[in-house]
DNA sequence: GTAGGGTTAG
């Protein structure tokens, strides 16, 4: 995870409050041509007949009204009866559907899975286990519905020996048993049980992946999504990312030429997907219709459009578009407070809290958390010690480890690296990697090599395969001039098959993404890339920049470092959108992880030189470059 | 009868 996940894990979270997956769109879809296909067959064949009567009462939720036409008809099927069983269930009504369950003239295997089920869905787990103890036959599904309950309910020794026990087990079951591992907090159990896995589908994959990644275990997560792939297996829609969004702006579109108007709904779909590409350009067509539509003003219309706009760089118009909304929410108020902290506009975030307050809108743990990331980048100690404090003693406010990360992260920024380490320490719940990955990069701005290895211990403790602790102090190590060390912390990397993440930036341009590696010569443009970047080189040093060779981090001859640092992936990024864009525009680069301190220096430069704005996204914020400054301040 | 039953994700 990297250093500042709680600020991404703020922006990650937030939109899942208030957006519209492409899902919804999806799922709208099929509902939509299986009523409609329901109901034309269904008069074609017979104008009129009790069963499609029933059916649409129990579509329709009509309980009773459906029971009435059930009681008319001769003899009901046993279909028919398990239709109206599963219809209470639905509805809670677990009574009834036992007493029609003892009433039916005849029951079969697939009614009584239904009852067992429905009893679990109800929460009467040991009803299911007596239906289950006397049904006179069972099928392999009835073994899963029954060892699912126990799953449920969190008696993993009770499922774990029905799997076991049962005399046939198919792909479904030992699905159901790594999932509900998982959903046991099982972890070790579902890996040993995804390696005897007979054979693997895409839901054992899917079940796998989100389980470790529910876990915190990403990388691991990461890494079995590749092997996924690898072995011919397609993902189904959480995973072809671009392609999802892709399809959700597709449909977007075709429901505006059907004539279709978009609602809120829609909108929030069509723009999350754009706000995912970072696809700013078909975001503001959106923004177009939405205010054609009037409804730019609409409270979820507008919280999209926020977190749009900030988060592909651009917080004034964030800005604007959160002043219309209507009724702000509390979700408005995290959008806007977030994509300032995100942005470095530490004081309007706390001026935004202090409005969100005034309009009695209530505060939340992710206010929170955009709050002390606000303070963190805008390194307001003070006011991030009075937030922990008022936060701490809001009894609506629970803690979280988010908060605590954040915290260490302002102590550790401003060079309170005991303070910081004290508050780990004292933490009312057990820090994890995050927090201790906070108070490690603290120190590798601090250069405290002492505390760095105890904080890297921690770190590997609890998660030994993290590629960012291993980084940070073999950096660490680089600028002390310690190569031997840097050297035995590369072996280890090597041994435990840890890689570095390799940095990479990227500059989107109509609704293409240009991907640039340090030193990449792969794009068409190359040529002229690296004749802009030499210019520029020569320019530089006009001004008195000289490269800082700690940033190389590689022990080579001084010369080479330099090579390396002219090249660094943002700079071929810049040097790409300087020949490709209008001149005096502004060009907006993002970048994997954080920008090195040389960059820094000589992107501010360059800004100055060609008279344009750069917007940088790094893994940690956002800077905007000006005219020899960053909005940063040089602190990030 | 393509009808009523168990597994993931969003």
């Amino acid at each position: 995870m990297p250093p500042f996940a709680a600020i991404f894990g703020y922006f990650k979270s937030s939109p899942k409050t208030f957006f519209a997956s492409p899902f919804v769109f999806s799922f709208a879809f099929a509902k939509f041509s299986r009523s409609f296909k329901g109901l034309s067959s269904s008069s074609q064949s017979s104008g009129f007949s009790f069963s499609s009567v029933f059916s649409d009462h129990l579509k329709n939720r009509k309980l009773d009204e459906a029971r009435a036409v059930l009681n008319e008809i001769p003899s009901p099927s046993v279909h028919l009866f398990t239709k109206m069983i599963m219809g209470y269930v639905e509805n809670y009504r677990l009574s009834d559907a036992l007493e029609l369950f003892y009433k039916m003239p005849f029951r079969d295997m697939v009614s009584w899975n239904s009852i067992i089920k429905g009893c679990l869905d109800c929460g009467d787990l040991e009803m299911a286990e007596k239906l289950f103890d006397k049904m006179p036959e069972r099928n392999v599904i009835s073994w899963t519905t029954m060892m699912n309950g126990f799953l449920q309910f969190g008696r993993v020794g009770v499922a774990e020996r029905l799997f076991s026990d049962m005399p046939a087990r198919d792909i479904a079951v030992w699905n159901s048993m790594i999932y509900g591992y998982f959903r046991n907090g099982r972890v070790e159990d579902a890996m040993k049980l995804f390696e005897r896995i007979p054979y693997r589908n895409v839901i054992s994959w899917t079940s796998m992946i989100s389980g470790l990644d529910q876990h915190g275990m990403s990388d691991e997560a990461l890494l079995l999504f590749q092997q996924m792939v690898n072995s011919g297996i397609k993902p189904t829609s959480s995973y072809g990312l671009n392609c999802k969004h892709e399809d959700a702006l597709k449909v977007f579109s075709d429901m505006m030429k059907m004539g279709i108007l978009p609602n809120q709904s829609s909108f929030t779909s069509a723009l999350n997907s754009c706000c995912e590409m970072e696809a700013i350009d078909r975001g503001k067509e959106i923004h177009i219709v939405a205010i054609k539509l009037g409804l730019e003003n609409d409270v979820f219309v507008g919280n999209s459009l926020t977190v749009l706009y900030s988060k592909c760089g651009n917080i004034n118009d964030g800005v604007a578009t959160f002043k219309k909304i209507d009724e702000k929410n509390t979700v408005s108020w995290n959008s806007i407070i977030g994509g300032c902290a995100q942005h470095g506009c530490g004081t309007w975030a706390l001026t935004c809290f202090t409005q969100m307050i005034r309009a009695g809108i209530d505060p939340d743990e992710i206010t929170f958390t955009g709050l002390l990331s606000a303070c963190s980048h805008s390194g307001m100690l003070h006011k991030g010690r009075c937030l922990f404090e008022y936060f701490s003693q809001c009894k609506s406010i629970e803690m979280n480890l988010e908060h605590y990360a954040c915290m260490v992260d302002i102590l550790g920024r401003s060079g309170k690296l005991e303070e910081a380490e004290e508050l780990v320490r004292n933490m009312p719940m057990k820090a994890n990697s995050m927090v201790w990955l906070a108070l490690l990069s603290a120190c590798k701005m601090h250069s405290n090599l002492e505390l760095a290895e105890r904080a890297a211990k921690c770190v590997f403790d609890l998660e030994p395969h993290c590629s960012a602790a291993y980084v940070l102090l073999s950096n660490l190590y680089a600028f002390s001039n310690r190569w031997s060390d840097v050297a035995r912390i590369r072996r280890k990397m090597k041994q435990r098959g840890i890689t570095k993440q390799p940095g990479c930036s990227w500059v989107t341009l109509k609704g293409l993404r240009h991907v640039f590696h340090s030193g990449d010569r792969s794009h068409p443009l190359s040529e002229k890339i690296y004749q802009k970047l030499d210019w520029l080189g020569e320019k530089l040093k006009g001004f008195g920049y000289v490269p800082d060779q700690r940033f190389a981090l590689h022990d080579v001859e001084d010369e080479q470092k330099e090579a390396i640092l002219s090249y660094h992936s943002e700079r071929v990024a810049i040097g790409f959108g300087l020949i490709s864009t209008v001149e005096g525009s502004t060009i907006t680069v993002m970048k994997n992880l954080r920008v090195c301190e040389d960059c820094h220096t000589a992107i501010k430069l360059l800004a100055k030189i060609v008279r344009r704005e750069i917007v940088l996204r790094d893994s940690s914020r956002f800077h905007h470059f000006k005219d020899g400054f960053c909005s940063c301040r040089d602190y990030w």
